[in-house]
DNA sequence: CGAAGTGTTCTATCGTGATAGAACACTAAA
DNA sequence: TTTAGTGTTCTATCACGATAGAACACTTCG
């Protein structure tokens, strides 16, 4: 459903999950008293261990995103969504920063920075374009 | 000298020595014939272990960027211009696509994603600019 | 009741990046 | 020659993310 796994971003997969709940939270995907997948669901769907998920689960409930509700499953708390609302940009902002850093270092110039940066969000959304395309065209 | 290390930034410290020297070279920082640090001394500098240079260099060298001159040092080879200014770009663009795909999958609107990047591209600029400053303005 | 589904908690193993410390072959310079 | 500096190659250890497999306490539903 929501969560897919890039294995190549360099991210840690239990991170990853982490995040897209996050993700899913501030944007409304996920609202206060959904419930996660489960566990060995999700681990399934993501073809990652078990663990794996526990491990992202975990931190989302120390950080009180999730809360367990005992031989039922995880759901969304109330307070997560000011939480994520604001983490999200700073979560994505930080990644932006690290690699906006390198290539400043590299000693590209700013404007070669930009149009790179500008090149692959048309790409983006062309890409997204299409696969809207393909499930039916809207307008 | 050139080289830093980013240990926030998710990139494994060979990996960062690694893209630095081939920056280095696409930029012309480093050009055939120069040397690089030795491996004891970047490993000082860069107050890391050197096996973790060596792991840098060995992977440069098999690459055909450094070449070793036995008793004497590593220095840049001929090949590793053309190899290196190709290069350059491609490796930037992917960590761009990688952080720009987290992004959309969020839900963040193209708008918001520009304007985010544009965000930490003027910080970036700021940065730079004082930075120079404060050795002494130019122009 | 029992079966199936929850989360939770173990131990163990593996790959990889990094550290630590040592040894070797070679070259340049005193 | 001796010394100090190169790169190169080892073995060991550690942290961490991931995998594998098992067990436990709990709740829901038939």
């Amino acid at each position: 459903m929501f969560f897919s796994i890039n294995h190549t971003n360099g991210l840690a997969i239990f991170d990853q999950i982490v995040r897209q709940v996050k993700f899913a939270v501030a944007n409304g995907t996920l609202t206060p008293g959904d419930m996660v997948p489960s566990v060995r669901e999700l681990a399934k769907e993501l073809a990652v261990n078990p663990n794996t998920v526990v491990r992202a689960y975990r931190d989302l409930t120390n950080e009180g995103i999730l809360e367990a509700v005992r031989g039922t499953g995880l759901n969304v708390t109330e307070e997560s969504v000011a939480h994520c609302e604001q983490e999200r940009l700073a979560l994505l902002r930080e990644r932006v920063r690290h690699v906006l850093e390198e290539a400043h270092s590299s000693r590209l110039e700013t404007s070669e920075i930009r149009e790179l940066v500008e090149e692959e969000l048309t790409r983006l959304e062309r890409a997204a374009k299409g696969k809207r395309g393909k499930k039916g065209a809207d307008s």
